[in-house]
DNA sequence: TTGAAAGCGGTACCAC
DNA sequence: GTGGTACCGCTTTCAA
């Protein structure tokens, strides 16, 4: 009873010699058990069982054109935004036995695409997150096997992506309301689809709430990068300033609490995302939520869908959106 | 000159028709340009670039027995002390032409032997950081493949850890120095070998200090771990408060601040990784530094060395710790 | 220097 | 119901 991995590396053979049967029978026994004599079964099961057996996926895929494994990019684990999404993709994946690898790409196109290659083969298809790579790039990946892609349009590849009008349009009149007339937007990577689209979304809501926006330019989407153009959005002498995600909002904060800029006393703070730090920092961050744990799993089960022919055509999922309110947020100081 | 991945799926077969050769010229061309012919050389090299071939790395695995990839397991993706490690480990993978299969076990150890397994024939080997699963089990992997373990230590088994000692050390130190004479220890996962490690040092540092450790028993090494165990910590009626890791070290300061119990005034609270959050929370956070960015890198190399058989025995890397005083420790308070 | 053939671990198909 | 055989994509002898 040698529960271990396999011993040096069991195969098929070693199985079937075991159990005295030959390899296309311990195969059909673990594909579809119904299909052999029970005692047949029975003896390869025990065989199986005894060696600690374990088919190789690899070799299966080569024949099968299935690996069970799916691809998963994103752009930095380090990003707390990005772990929710990958446990809830992980979790369902185990459920319907797929394995996840897993690839990060540190927010470089290239390595996207080289990852995207090394990894083709092995993996049944790919769940791309926030992809830095050209639509061009993206639709011939999608020409070769399954796409998903989240938070991201491309035409005619499969998609789920948060509703950021909603959450953009609450932060907007929040703002408004607290008397806001001038706010900075700190823009994300240029190749960041959902950066595009949030400025997009931004300028035609602010311009309808009677809001000037002021741009201050493009930053790396992490601490440092919010870090770096604190000093510039002190500059425009905006009243509250709106960043792409909530790492940048806390290198916003951190620069702000170094110079002594009270938050939300000298300047109001809204992030994006609203990961788990976004409440513990000082003051806690006014945000917009993204339903994260949601796009995760139905990320796979719209490329698992897809794997099974199950799903034609492009399918679109959109998630909700929401302002949460914190104490980074108050009245526009008066100049 | 289609660069796409590959229409469908290029095979060596096809880069051998288009070239005019044989598969088996292709590949030796691809392993060994200098035993080829000039001229079939170019030939070949031409087809590939034409096609976009990209040979599927599986298929060689099942004959060259290896892979190219390396998997890495890890408890908690979301515990922002592993991103870190994991970004250094695939830089330095890439470097040396390797892929990472990057893979979360959620605290699991059953998940973890699963995910092992599921992984096992795709990879050349494991670089498992803070594997919760037992020692048996461990061994029993590495007696499959090379492994390297990541912050554990089993006997036989290659491993790269930290020196918690050192850090520990200065920790109680600074503790004692301002006039702690109770602290209470929040412990991690009773699986895991560092809290198990890190609860040892602590008895016999604070035991040579003069200090009385309060145990206050395990929770999860998370934020919300650390929230629960909060009330429990102040019942103790410690001074000061050590966690298992900065992650449960945030959580009390959460709890901490809902309960007006002011840090460092009515107890000073010190964690343990040194995450990027740790400065920036309120009161920024007293925490032991490791030495993470070299982990990733030292694992990758050991692992590799491995593979190579450069190594041979059970090499050990120990890496330096150190105490980052921030504002969460103070004077101790008076009863 | 090159190509044919065998085989890595599996699965699918087809006789029996 | 079962086993033989071919083949997935690739590498590696081994002869030519």
């Amino acid at each position: 009873m040698d529960s271990r991995l396999g011993g040096v590396a069991v195969t098929i053979k070693d199985v079937a010699r075991l159990a005295g049967v030959s390899a296309s029978s311990v195969c059909r026994t673990l594909a579809a058990p119904d299909d052999v004599r029970p005692d047949t079964r029975e003896r390869v099961q025990r065989a199986v069982a005894e060696l600690g057996y374990y088919p190789n996926r690899a070799a299966r895929g080569l024949i099968t054109g299935r690996t069970g494994n799916l691809g998963l990019i994103v752009p930095d684990i380090a990003n707390p935004f990005f772990p929710d999404i990958i446990k809830a993709a992980e979790a369902r994946a185990r459920e319907l036995d797929y394995a996840v690898f897993l690839a990060d790409t540190d927010e470089d196109p290239a390595a996207e695409m080289g990852l995207i290659r090394a990894m083709s083969k092995q993996v049944d298809g790919f769940l791309l997150v926030s992809a830095r790579c050209s639509d061009e790039e993206l639709r011939s990946v999608y020409d070769d096997m399954p796409v998903v892609v989240v938070q991201r349009c491309v035409r005619h590849v499969p998609a789920v992506t948060f509703d950021d009008h909603d959450g953009i349009r609450q932060a907007v009149g929040h703002l408004a309301t607290l008397g806001h007339r001038r706010v900075a937007y700190v823009a994300g990577p240029r190749t960041s689809w959902s950066n595009k689209e949030r400025q997009r979304i931004l300028r035609s809501t602010t311009s309808a709430a009677g809001i000037e926006l002021v741009d201050t330019g493009h930053a790396a989407p992490t601490l440092d990068g919010g870090t770096a153009v604190a000093d510039l959005v002190l500059a425009t002498r905006a009243t509250a300033v709106m960043a792409f995600n909530d790492m940048m909002a806390l290198g916003l904060l951190r620069r702000f609490r170094a110079l002594g800029v009270d938050v939300p006393g000298d300047i109001s703070v809204v992030g994006f995302d609203d990961i788990p730090l976004a409440e513990l920092v000082d003051p806690p961050l006014t945000t917009i939520s993204l339903a994260k744990q949601r796009v995760g799993r139905a990320g796979v089960d719209m490329l698992i869908g897809l794997l099974d022919g199950r799903l034609d055509r492009a399918p679109r999922t959109i998630l909700p959106t929401q302002l949460t309110v914190r104490a980074s947020t108050g009245p526009a100081r008066r100049d």
